[in-house]
DNA sequence: CTGAAAGCGCTTACAG
DNA sequence: CTGAAAGCGCTTACAG
């Protein structure tokens, strides 16, 4: 292995000068300089990374954490996750998968020096796990939003996003207007930040016309897999029959919603018409008929959040970053007027 | 910050027998290591892993090696990624995600000291990654094949897959099978090895039929995505009219050559059975009707990929492990017998 | 069974 | 503009 010593000597200099000039630290004699890069070139060196980081007390890794790793992740996190891998290595970081949902294997490992910073996804309302990213005093941003606005965060924008899909939907005639979102393990109130607030947007953006039509809100809740979509399906039928259409916000759920209303003889879009929130415009034309969706800002927002991190990391930034974007609408044809009989 | 000196002078010991009660080296008295190991539970210390790499020239750091983890990586191939993370993990590793395409960059980050071993995906018959790989003296494990056996890897037996899959449909009665591969940027003869062996395989599963109906191969390569799924329903039609089932092995266009067959007027599997291969059942389970899929035993491979490594890098092997697990048959309602009319 | 010490390959005040 | 040297927090022969 070629060291930073081996250079100094070819080059005749300390390997201070050597440092310097690899990192721009400080100014070298123009001739200085030209010997050690070529010394450099020469003998192919390169800085070893670890001996930077302790001398450093920077590694320059972050890391993902991201409780529901294992388990199937939906093509929009995956957006995030790789979005953010590349955000981190265009600035020179390296980013470390930490599939953990234990709060105490998450304090050890962020106790052990290896990562600047850490992003974190699926966040809660009230979530433990941000108590011990303080605790640890390792900066931090989220995927997501606590009930804490003062932490640094980047977002889905749901409200704006529901509220633009419950427009679509009501610009087409709609008044009966149901929400699917998802079901988890997670205590009630204790729900990822994106279906608690994806709920309340539904509710604010739905007041007006409920109270006019006089009906109560429609929400159903189903596991994110095409058998919680078929599930919604037939809760949608049995329990809410007069909605005419529906917002998803459970984007494992909507090929089975589809299916499901198709077996139970419901037409997409003349039954009932569809909007996936949230979700990839892939996913939407992989369905028959394609959906209508708001694509998720993932592929912007996990870059986004790698910068503010390291934006953070290096000072560059004097507040924490607060960014929210909604997600895009891309048409499909899934959504259509209610069915007259319905209309009322 | 509380380092290895605070424990050993809390334990009135010095730092190596702290070291070796950590680590677990060196035989240390019972009653040492008692106050050594209260010393660390009072101190809440945690070894730092910067330090450590650097002092023992091992980071147990494993790079994840994709070349398309930025464009939209299919379920598959996030499957891998995913079992990796968390194998590597329960070993006590970490996984960087290193989207790199570039041959130079790879070599960079290689030879910066980072990472103790790599995990290639999307590995080519021939391929020059894996040259810089073995110049860089990182040991490695690729998830795919080379036309090299000495490798250590670790992949789908598509031989194995695709023959399965060619009996199935020869089980329902058909004897006019297509294959539906993907069409990469790469220059033909450089694909990924799993759409040249696949290709391969067909034309073996499927010689001595072709032999007795006289019939030459079908051998479709499209886009992965849903486009290139409407392209082969197309293709199939207008060239290969009397072919009455496909063996898919292109996850990203399974969708769109079913509604693209259907938009035909071809029903599935009534004019045409479909058999999607190295997928997931999820995917199977979204499109409409529920494809019949080969699962890929992804979970599986990326664990084993990241144990072969560490194995390696851990001397506990002796033969480069040379893996090879078939994709599992999962029925779905996207086969049945071919239509009267064209059975022959 | 335990310790003193060298060393891993860098960075960074500090001095000149 | 350049260098000598301390130090980052560990591991690991080596000696006793």
């Amino acid at each position: 292995m070629v060291t930073m010593r081996d250079v100094a000597e070819r080059a005749n200099v300390s390997i201070a000068t050597v440092s310097f000039v690899i990192n721009g630290t400080k100014r070298v004699a123009p001739q200085t300089r030209a010997r050690i890069e070529a010394a450099i070139e020469e003998l192919d060196y390169r800085r070893n990374v670890v001996a930077r980081a302790l001398a450093s007390s920077r590694t320059r890794i972050l890391a993902l954490l991201h409780p529901d790793l294992e388990a199937r992740p939906n093509a929009t996190v995956i957006q995030f996750v790789m979005s953010a891998a590349h955000g981190a290595r265009e600035r020179g970081y390296d980013l470390v998968l930490w599939p953990v949902n234990d709060d105490e294997q998450m304090s050890h490992l962020l106790a052990g020096g290896l990562v600047d910073g850490a992003l974190l996804m699926e966040v809660r309302i009230c979530d433990s796990r941000v108590d011990r990213l303080v605790e640890s005093r390792v900066p931090f941003a989220l995927i997501g939003r606590t009930e804490n606005d003062d932490l640094p965060y980047v977002d889905i924008d749901f409200a704006t996003t529901i509220d633009q899909a419950v427009g679509h939907l009501r610009s087409f005639g709609h008044e009966r207007i149901a929400l699917v979102t998802q079901r988890t393990k997670a205590a009630p109130g204790d729900e990822p930040g994106r279906i608690m607030r994806a709920e309340a947007a539904y509710l604010d953006a739905t007041a007006a016309l409920r109270r006019r039509v006089r009906r109560p809100p429609a929400v159903i809740a189903v596991e994110g897999t095409s058998a919680g979509g078929r599930e919604a399906a037939r809760t949608l039928h049995d329990d809410f029959p007069d909605a005419t259409a529906v917002v998803l916000v459970n984007e494992g759920a909507s090929a089975g919603l589809v299916k499901g209303s198709r077996a139970l003889g419901r037409s997409i879009p003349d039954d009932l018409s569809i909007i996936s929130a949230s979700t990839t415009r892939e996913l939407g034309e992989m369905i028959e008929p394609s959906l209508t969706v708001m694509a998720a800002p993932a592929p912007q927002l996990g870059r986004l959040a790698a910068d503010a991190l390291i934006d953070q990391l290096e000072g560059v930034q004097d507040t924490p970053p607060h960014l929210l974007i909604p997600c895009t609408l891309v048409p499909g044809q899934s959504v259509g007027p209610p069915p007259e009989g319905r209309r009322r």
